[in-house]
DNA sequence: TCATCCCGCCAGTGG
DNA sequence: CCACTGGCGGGATGA
């Protein structure tokens, strides 16, 4: 059949198979088109008539010209399909022309052309033709079952590339085994739940982080100057079909557009060990992803696009399935294995659990082995789901009508202790707060000092307690941290000094606006929506870390006269910050911030062992905070609620500030305005995973010893972290690349337990609340959709639940009703369509079955999953398109369909 | 030259 | 035991 075969003299059973054409012994029981008379039309060959065997014609055999045979609709169908096959029929037109001539009468040469060409035996057609075979949507009570060996048979293929396809097939639940060699064929009733659950488990595994980590990794290791880094920055996808593609320009989301196949691989090998993996392991992976994503493709999953990068042009993916990121939020949390996608009765296991046990090595099976570094991530995670599994009744949430109906009383009680603690401390605070509001630094964004930071008075590590500081009338988003745990506070510039007044040993460092360039917004009405960052760190526990971030201030400073206007300004930041010869520049690359938006702090925090680099991530998480906050300007609102609009409900007059008095402290400032605020990052939280970073050694050497004094690592062999709160799966603390939409009065406390000196009975006391607010305040990050609510068990394991205050259900109610999450809102901001956020590309994944779901899983967590959350009419809103004129320059992407 | 991916070997699995 | 299954990598093909 081919060359090598030819060659070779080699013919085993299936190529005997192949080069047999003689009637199947057997009836066609392989369901064909059920939807309507004329399916069968679609499919390779009409169904035989009963008892009529026939030999399957083979596909030259057909007259290309007859409209009404099954090859001809396939034809059509496959040439309306897309371009590609187009061109493909048309190759193969001309091949079946010389196929007319019997091959007994062929040369060798003449063999050979008559031969189909490499592209008509593609994985991709050979997959069109399979799925033409079948209706979309079969009759599920009939027998749908597809015998591998006739299919093969019947599209002159050998049954191995039929497992290529079957394999996909069966991870995304449209087929499923039935017995050896045959299959039932389910088609795509299950798809949409399995994408969801998929994406869910990407998720878990932040595969939209580690993809962004490594093509951030990628970006770095470019040699290009900055004008080249910051021109790069600018590229984007722009697709030719300008009907189905938008570029979404969100932080994070720049980059994230397309996801190339090298990427995808060392997501599932492990971007740490690539480099030490034989050269040949990572292209057997690329292979296997090649074949998965032609079959992805051919379901029309996933397209395949063309970016042209400083290199050339680089294939790469994008995600063009259905919508589920709205459908998302009613699929069942991780925490329910039970929970099932499948709605086909012989889909009788979980399809979560299918997923899972496929992205998971733990089928006895020697499957697709996740890469260390990998397992890392995916054990943390598991681990933490186990945990919440494990939680004694875990109620789990599926949707806004469940949540628990404590979770006010929860968030109310807690407010009520922080008011109660924040009325004591406000007092002490009192004399230092009005000398700094008169301070050289101007009255944040011109408020009334009444609506300026209200900061109380830092605790000292020791101070093992829980310092729920809130105004009166402001519930708090509180986020359970590790006591041990230096956090990052991002702040309005004008509360820098403000916070580090109360305590000395806080690190101020300015986190510069990444996504300033490009990315104007000159409607904004809230200029002074963070010009720039503070990231305020507690040296106290990382004292080694802060070094570095000292130079801040300054630059800080002249960053916020000039604004977030001025992208020049902003570069020169940048450069500046490179040419210090920083520890951090690779870190304070400007892609570096760009690719951490989405991605988040996670991964890269994860692998690099220190405070720095989460800092660095936090700066990312600031620009994109920043752009966030410029998209809420234009915020169109696509649930028809503008966000100004939820905005403005939030604003309270009497606004106050409290600061988080804590050893690890940090406080968000608040104005009489929106801002992007409320990042909460537990640091070492962020350490746990990986140990490669882009530091030096000796840089890392003093990371790492600043993060063994102040905590320990598990993996570093050390204390682990005791803090239950690592123990819930909550990528966000890590991510965060949001804006918290708080509004100017809210304030965000953290209650940080001190250590591992923290009672059961204290962390309860602190959990409990914090759960509540966890989850409100997760919901505000995006972190969780909106209308999934972890309980206290799920999220700490905690025991007491407060009570109280009514002023915090309001705060949840509108966290139910802003579905639109950060993302959401930038979304709106740039009036991008569902299906442009759809469209994000996705990484691929190899090892056909089992890392199907990881491409797939991937695929959706290519987007934003909180994205779904802003697309309730999904369906709809993905169908439209609207353009966004930003960022058309530096990267033309065609579609190669 | 490189991206793409067809092809089939072969080891593991399971009836 | 043997067919099924699918991981894997050589190397052909096309741009």
């Amino acid at each position: 059949m081919n060359k090598r075969k030819a060659c070779s003299g080699k013919m085993n059973a299936e190529d005997k198979e192949n080069w047999s054409f003689e009637p199947h012994e057997s009836t066609l029981k392989t369901p064909l088109k059920q939807a309507a008379t004329s399916n069968w039309l679609l499919a390779e060959k009409p169904p035989p008539a009963s008892g009529h065997l026939t030999t399957p014609p083979k596909p030259n055999e057909i007259s290309p010209g007859d409209p009404w045979t099954p090859t001809a609709n396939l034809k059509m169908l496959i040439s309306a399909a897309s371009p590609e096959i187009r061109n493909r029929e048309q190759e193969k037109r001309l091949s079946d022309s010389r196929n007319e001539i019997p091959e007994d009468h062929l040369s060798g040469d003449e063999y050979e052309k008559s031969q189909p060409s490499r592209k008509e035996k593609s994985l991709g057609l050979l997959c069109h033709k399979f799925l033409a075979r079948y209706p979309s949507y079969p009759d599920i009570s009939k027998n749908n079952e597809i015998c591998l060996d006739e299919v093969a048979e019947e599209l002159n293929v050998e049954r191995r590339r039929i497992y290529d396809i079957m394999n996909v097939l069966e991870s995304l639940h449209m087929v499923s085994r039935l017995a050896k060699n045959r299959y039932s064929w389910h088609g795509r009733h299950n798809l949409k739940k399995t994408l969801q659950i998929l994406k869910k488990v990407a998720e878990e595994n932040n595969y939209s982080q580690q993809v962004e980590l490594i093509k951030r990794r990628q970006y770095e290791e470019e040699p290009e100057g900055d004008d080249q880094k910051i021109q790069l920055m600018a590229k984007h996808v722009r697709p030719n079909d300008h009907t189905d593609i938008c570029f979404v320009e969100l932080p994070g989301m720049e980059f994230r557009a397309v996801v190339n196949l090298e990427v995808a691989a060392k997501i599932l090998i492990g971007e740490d060990h690539v480099e030490y993996l034989d050269k040949s392991k990572f292209k057997t992976k690329i292979r296997r992803l090649y074949d998965i994503a032609n079959v992805l493709s051919s379901l029309e999953l996933i397209r395949k696009v063309h970016v042209t990068e400083e290199k050339g042009r680089k294939p790469a993916f994008k995600w063009t399935g259905p919508d589920v990121f709205s459908e998302i939020l009613a699929a069942q949390p991780v925490s329910t294995p039970t929970a099932t996608a499948s709605s086909h009765p012989a889909e009788g296991k979980s399809s979560k659990e299918h997923c899972s046990k496929n992205l998971f090595p733990t089928r006895s099976k020697q499957g697709f082995i996740r890469h260390p570094s990998l397992m890392k991530l995916a054990k943390g995670a598991q681990s933490n789901q186990r945990k919440i599994r494990s939680a004694p009744s875990s109620p789990v949430k599926k949707n806004a009508s469940q949540i628990p109906p404590s979770f006010p009383s929860k968030m109310a009680q807690l407010a009520t202790i922080c008011k109660q603690q924040l009325d004591e401390q406000s007092r002490d605070f009192k004399k230092r707060k009005m000398k700094l509001e008169h301070s050289t630094f101007p009255s944040p964004l011109g408020l009334p000092p009444k609506t300026r930071l209200k900061p109380k008075p830092f605790l000292l590590p020791s101070q093992s307690e829980i310092l729920p500081l809130i105004h009166n009338s402001v519930p708090p988003a509180m986020l359970p941290l590790h006591p041990n745990v230096p956090y990052a506070l991002y702040l309005h510039p004008s509360q820098t000094q403000l916070v580090t007044a109360y305590n000395p040993s806080f690190t101020v460092r300015p986190v510069h606006c990444a996504n300033v360039a490009g990315s104007k917004s000159t409607t904004e009405p809230s200029s002074q929506v963070a010009p720039g960052k503070i990231f305020i760190e507690d040296s106290g526990s990382n004292g080694e870390g802060s070094a570095s971030c000292a130079k801040g201030q300054d630059l800080w400073l002249a960053k916020e006269q000039e604004g977030t206007k001025d992208d020049v300004v902003h570069e020169r930041h940048f450069k500046r910050r490179r040419m210090e010869g920083s520890p951090m520049k690779k870190c304070a690359s400007e892609e570096a911030v760009l690719h951490d938006v989405l991605l988040g702090a996670s991964v890269e925090s994860k692998k690099s062992r220190c405070p720095i680099a989460s800092r660095l991530d936090q700066e990312t998480l600031t620009s994109s905070a920043v752009k966030q906050s410029k998209s809420e300007k234009t915020d169109q609102h696509l649930e028809g609620q503008p966000t100004q609009q939820r905005q403005g409900e939030f604003l309270e007059p009497d606004s106050v500030t409290t600061v988080q008095e804590m050893p690890a402290t940090f406080a968000i400032a608040t104005h009489k305005t929106w801002f992007p605020s409320g990042y909460l990052i537990p640091l070492p939280h962020c350490t746990k995973l990986g140990n490669e970073t882009i530091f030096s050694n000796k840089e890392k050497a003093e990371m790492c010893a600043a993060e063994q004094k102040s905590y320990s690592s598990p993996i570093a062999g050390g204390i682990p972290v005791t803090s239950e709160f690592t123990a819930v799966n909550f990528p966000a603390f890590h991510i965060a690349p949001v804006n918290l939409k708080l509004p100017a009065s809210s304030v965000a406390t953290v209650p940080v337990v001190n250590g591992t000196a923290v009672t059961s009975d204290q962390a309860d006391s602190i959990q409990a609340p914090s759960a509540s607010v966890m989850n409100f305040t997760l919901q505000h990050l995006g972190l969780i959709p909106a209308n999934l609510q972890m309980s206290a068990n799920q999220v700490l394991r905690s025991g007491p639940v407060c009570q109280g205050a009514e002023h915090v259900g309001f705060k949840q109610e509108k966290a139910k009703q802003n579905v639109l999450p950060p993302y959401g809102d930038e979304l709106n901001g740039k009036s991008v369509s569902a299906a442009s956020l759809q469209q994000a590309t996705v990484p691929v994944t190899s090892s056909i079955l089992d890392n199907c779901h990881d491409f797939q899983a991937s695929c959706e967590s290519a987007v934003v999953p909180e994205f779904c959350s802003s697309f309730h009419e999904s369906d709809r809103i993905s169908q439209a398109t609207l353009a966004i004129p930003q960022r058309e320059h530096g990267v033309s992407t065609e579609d190669k369909f």
